[in-house]
RNA sequence: CGCGGGGUAGAGCAGUUGGCAGCUCGCCAGGCCCAUAACCUGGAGGUCGGGGGUUCAAAUCCCCCCCCCGCAA
């Protein structure tokens, strides 16, 4: 088997086990990466480069940073790349690029595709209380996360995955899977097949106020509402003017329904929260300004907090 | 220099018109009880993030630095 020329396209830690099992595999050689320019971020607002870049400049590979990826079609085209693999980039990429390749572009996608096309995938199969989703290699056409499918790979949802964890787990899993799929797809043994369109949803970008919780809701909607926006937007609330981050809740809502929805109130010496029905048992949340703390230390803090509604 | 909150006992917090450092929990010892994460009594544990300054006196006022967190990206 020769060694076939890549260009990894992706921003994201998401696609990073994928990214250095594919640098480091001999089959392939890796001739450029292309991610999104360093952007500042965090508290300070310092410049900071995406993890993929900092990988590819350990490895020695190229990095391109464009504003736009069509700003560099020709370096694209020029650099004669027998595939080009993308991975959570962050930007659309337009058709004249994907038909540059011979075998054109595969994306790695985080869920069971058609099911969960776009960003806040992960979330989208926890919220919806899902036993398994999994990962998808896809080859890209100019829809967004339409494109035909190579290979899938299930994975199960724990009954405690926040969307933290399960990206993770979803991201190692991708690693030799994707390396796998590519090979096996530019040796022919296995093909594309069209998604039906008809099976197909569609998971929104999440925003900060996504993770607002509407205490009107089931107990049992809301705990795993609070695991999938872990750990952002993250849900959260309103008390004293402040927002708090309910970071986890007991899987086990109480059969509870006395209170105002949004009511805190003692449950066999925890912290109870009265949902539209039923309530939940709160384990461990944070108030802004401070760290994340057990409900215990918590309330130990806060004394006015339990008995108080929140929202 | 993006905006803002905060660093006080093992944990969580109170304590700024400057004046012997507190509370809740935990911990140790003892007691009560059939028993207990309950209750009672006693106890250990802090250079108040670090450095400098003002002052008779600084957790508290002024300057510099470090660290944590929310927003924003």
């Amino acid at each position: 088997m020769n060694k076939y020329k890549l260009i990894f396209i992706g921003t994201s830690s998401f696609g990073l086990p994928a990214f250095t099992a594919l640098a480091s595999d001999p089959d392939f050689e890796i001739i450029l990466t292309i991610t999104q320019p360093d952007l500042p971020a965090g508290r300070r607002q310092i410049i900071t480069a995406s993890p993929i870049k900092l990988k590819a400049e350990e490895k020695g590979i190229a990095v391109l940073q464009p504003q736009f990826i069509s700003d560099i079609r020709e370096k694209i085209l020029s650099q004669n790349p027998d595939l080009i693999v993308v991975a959570a980039y962050g930007q659309l990429i337009p058709e004249d690029i994907l038909n540059i390749p011979q075998f054109g572009c595969l994306n790695l996608h985080a869920s069971l595709l058609p099911k969960y096309r776009g960003s806040a995938v992960i979330q989208a199969a926890i919220l919806n209380g899902d036993r398994q989703t999994g990962i998808t290699v896809m080859k890209l056409d100019k829809g967004l996360d339409t494109g035909p499918i190579l290979a899938q790979s299930p994975l199960n949802i724990a009954e405690d995955d926040t969307a933290e964890t399960l990206r993770a787990k979803l991201a190692a899993a991708s690693a030799d899977f994707l390396a796998n799929a590519i090979k096996r797809y530019l040796t022919g043994e296995i093909s594309p097949a069209p998604q039906d369109s008809s099976l197909a949803s569609f998971a929104k970008t999440l925003t900060k106020s996504d993770g607002l919780v509407d205490w009107t809701k089931p107990a049992d909607y809301l705990e795993k509402f609070i695991r999938a926006m872990w750990p952002w937007p993250a849900a959260w609330t309103w008390w004293n003017g402040k927002q708090v981050k309910i970071i986890s809740a007991q899987n086990q809502p109480l059969e509870i329904s006395s209170y105002k929805p949004g009511k805190t109130f003692k449950y066999n010496s925890g912290l109870a929260v009265q949902c539209g029905q039923n309530a939940l048992i709160i384990k461990k949340l944070q108030l802004e300004g401070k760290t994340a703390l057990d409900s215990q230390e918590f309330l130990r803090g806060q004394k006015d907090f339990m008995g108080s509604v929140l929202g």
